[in-house]
DNA sequence: GATGAATGAGCGTTCATTCAT
DNA sequence: AATGAATGAACGCTCATTCAT
């Protein structure tokens, strides 16, 4: 259930066709005629909910990190193990992503420019997703399986890979003759080896 | 060094222009009356020089990309061992991106639209620049200091991770408390652990 | 009758302005911003009521097609006689011609590539005013007053010379010291009498 | 021969190339670039030759009117018969028209204002191709075959008829289903009884 | 709660032409 | 005899947005 509920008011149908047209043409040529065009009224209604285009976008986007937060907690809740649950929380991550690509793209591919509007207080949001990596690091580290100097950046260095492949798949610039999961695979079980303490048995990815 | 030399040619001048337009407002904005304005030229006088905005944006990739194959096989020349050169061709990957964020976005920023009419053959440049990687992935596992599957893979994901990091970083999307040069740092680091053999050594960053 | 009537829609005065601009300029230098300059409004506002350029101009072949094809029926509705009724389509035709110039211009005088994209089934429309002209002809030759091998060829030949003195007239190629009506008068009696069977006395033109 | 000799001089080779382009393209989309892209000069080359692109076209309508006289004089130099000559002129006038559409296209289908810079003096070398078929009827009234009252104006009646002939095969605007020869023969033919003295037995088209 | 009418700015691109060399 | 460099004007069209209703 997203913060504006899933009626079918007017408002709804405007950010799902937004949605649909983010990922069927892509931000770059999307625009308030072809959203109003997508659902049937005129270009001036958008305006009674959302005060331009980019206010239209940022609701997408806080829906979007509502919705990856709220499947990343949910997964964190679901494992003890600090290990289990820092690469589930990272396939999770990876697979929100390539579920989404309209949100991926408003929510981490747009533009700086883009975002100077976007109001700051939205980005603590945003922040809250990586807090259940650190988390899972600094439970892992005072266990001794994970050999972290700071867990807030190895964190960000974790994301910033994911974001890399997720993004890559996105706008398929990965090589075609390599398998999109066995991409992803190597990716998470290197991070994985890359943090794990020398005498911690990797176990097998949960996949 | 480009093609073209420095010289202050007209053509130069729109390359150099371009550049820094898609630096200060990114490609999205990058207009052919802006770059016109920007050298007090008329907009018709980009197409002497380049048959269109298409082109004129093909010929920054293409320098884009024969600088950084440049700078990796260079720096793959001068070292030996391939952990070593492994990590140098990493942070060179990654310091080219954030030294040159103008072809940085142009090279791998670009939806894939717009890369439809870019010639395949220039794509085998870019492949190249993976290769070095990959030889130097092969290399390590064959002395036994790397534990890698596919290199092809293992290689792709890297570059995806480096990427990643690159991207962010460009972006201003990394939390602004966490240090970049950290940042990157921790990146690779945790990159090469993945790689590496349990028995290998893990030396300090050569940095 | 047009299908909008006169009123002072905008829509109206843009095919208006159309219209003036095609006999004032012709078609070839007919721009979507000299019509907006014409009639005062910006050139965006063209694209309410049209959805380019062609469509513009295609609305108003219809419009053509619709009037031409009108006076037509109604002159053949009136004339009992073959003779009297061929002769009367023919002299309509090159007074409808002569008196909407900017009609005639886009209606048959404009190229094969400008009409590819001119739906086909409007055609029929236009094909609908040969048939009348046939049908005189068919009835006349069973009357014996007509010698007509092939009457849809004879049509479309006593058309093309129709043709020929129109477009001649309005592009003033035809000599000063030819008195227009006289020209019109002759091609049409010539015509008449090269089909009229040699017997059938050839009444005075009942202009 | 043409005026300015065949030989390979640029000038010639300028003209040459504008009449494939008005052939291949039209006139609508003639341009100086495209000349000159077409013979591999650059565009300034061709005012070395022609003050502009008018003064082009018109050498080249001057060119057409050149040819079409020489093979109209020619063509009645031949037949003392002035209702054979007269025939024969006509059949000429649309071989030369379907034959050459380049210069027909610009020597009788272009707008008005665009002939507006064209030299007057110049049009009574169209003329002079008329007075062809003037004399022909002149010489058949006197000789009792031809009906006509005023022959200048005839012979201006049966060009436009020819004209219209050749402007709508031109255009494509004839009915597929019509035989362009018939279609001819029977414009022809129909002209000619039309003109013919009552009693002047119809001689078989020498088709 | 929603629309219709309209705009100003901007886009990529093409054109005929000029001028210095 | 010919070119290269450059321009100003124009083109069709799309966009985000506003305003009156």
């Amino acid at each position: 259930m997203t913060e504006s509920g899933s009626d079918g008011t007017l408002r709804r149908r405007i950010l799902d066709a937004t949605r649909y047209l983010l990922v069927a043409e892509g931000y770059a040529s999307l625009s308030m005629r072809k959203i109003a065009r997508e659902i049937g009224c005129s270009p001036t209604a958008i305006y009674l909910y959302f005060q331009n285009k980019d206010a239209l976008v940022h609701t997408l986007i806080d829906e979007g990190f509502g919705l990856l937060y709220e499947e990343l907690r949910e997964e964190a809740a679901r494992h003890a193990d600090p290990v289990v649950r820092l690469e589930a929380l990272w396939r999770r991550y990876v697979a929100f992503g390539r579920r989404n690509p309209e949100y991926y793209e408003i929510m981490f591919m747009l533009h700086p420019e883009r975002m100077e509007r976007y109001p700051p207080e939205k980005y603590r949001r945003a922040r809250r997703c990586l807090e259940l990596s650190i988390q899972a690091l600094e439970e892992g580290r005072r266990q001794g399986v994970f050999v972290v100097e700071n867990p807030r950046v190895m964190a960000s260095a974790a994301w910033a890979a994911l974001h890399g492949a997720v993004a890559l798949l996105l706008a398929r610039r990965v090589d075609i003759r390599i398998d999109p999961e066995a991409f992803i695979d190597t990716t998470i079980r290197t991070l994985l080896r890359g943090v794990l303490a020398p005498d911690a048995s990797l176990q097998p990815a949960s996949k």
